[in-house]
DNA sequence: TTAAAAATAGTAATTGTTACTGTTTTTATT
DNA sequence: AATAAAAACAGTAACAATTACTATTTTTAA
């Protein structure tokens, strides 16, 4: 299948760019309709999958039942919150490594890793306790 | 509230201490079904997400869009097919390092980490070329 | 300019899961 | 054993995220 150029598709990338929050695909389809009114939310998906086909995006499947869309496709850490859902990026070294040692101890074929952590955040740490 | 006893929940604990192979909700709910025959699928839901809360099962968010269920409750790492689907134990000691690596670069609160390996089994990486 | 391929908007369908409701089980107390 | 409140149940409906479908519009190479 060849690739066509499309608006629509260049303005969910745009928009991914702008976000360092990992927005869902809702998140993303409300953020596009700024720039495409009448944008259709199956587009949205579809390119959203796509672009993570493609690897020009990354699908993070962080455990809370949605997908998360993140620009940086470079191998990092994330943490997702139990409280309000936020994911973020961690500011800690990503270790491939492990992948390593996963291969030599598995006959199958490992292609990658996916590691997320969970808790509370700065946010939501502070909000809880108003006694 | 006061747990009271349940022929169906233990029914669901048994069955999942027999398997190695982390079923969904789905394959417990037509194993459960041997032994009770009229069980609800909503009571399979209910009770496994019982069983999780309380500690006694673990519930796997392995990124399929489906959760998966472990009669193993230590911390361990997990492979699964991105091929058949199939969720494996991975013979690798668990880093719990890494953790404590997170939590000092995070102004949150860490509780744990999630990580499951993907790739393509054993079994789907013998089939595969049939040329 | 044209025509085939790709993409689209809008809608319907699917899937995994949770919520609801009236009935049955469990269990502590008489 | 009888009773009654709490918990759990079966069966069904509702829900949310995602995917599939269809007729129309865009893109692009010839």
């Amino acid at each position: 299948m060849n690739l066509k150029h499309s608006r629509q598709r260049d303005s969910i990338k745009e928009f991914l760019a702008t976000r360092k929050d990992h927005p869902t695909a809702d998140v993303v389809y409300m953020g596009v309709r700024q720039s495409f009114p009448n944008i259709s939310l199956g587009t949205v998906y579809r390119n959203l999958t796509l672009l993570a086909d493609i690897g020009e995006i990354m699908r993070l499947r962080v455990g809370d039942g949605v997908d998360h869309f993140d620009y940086d496709t470079s191998p990092h850490y994330h943490f997702v919150c139990s409280q309000c859902g936020c994911v973020e990026d961690l500011k800690l070294p990503f270790n491939a490594g492990l992948t390593e040692e996963a291969k030599e101890c598995f006959s199958g074929e490992i292609e990658g890793q996916m590691t997320y952590f969970y808790g509370c955040c700065a946010d939501c740490t502070g909000e809880q306790m108003p006694v």
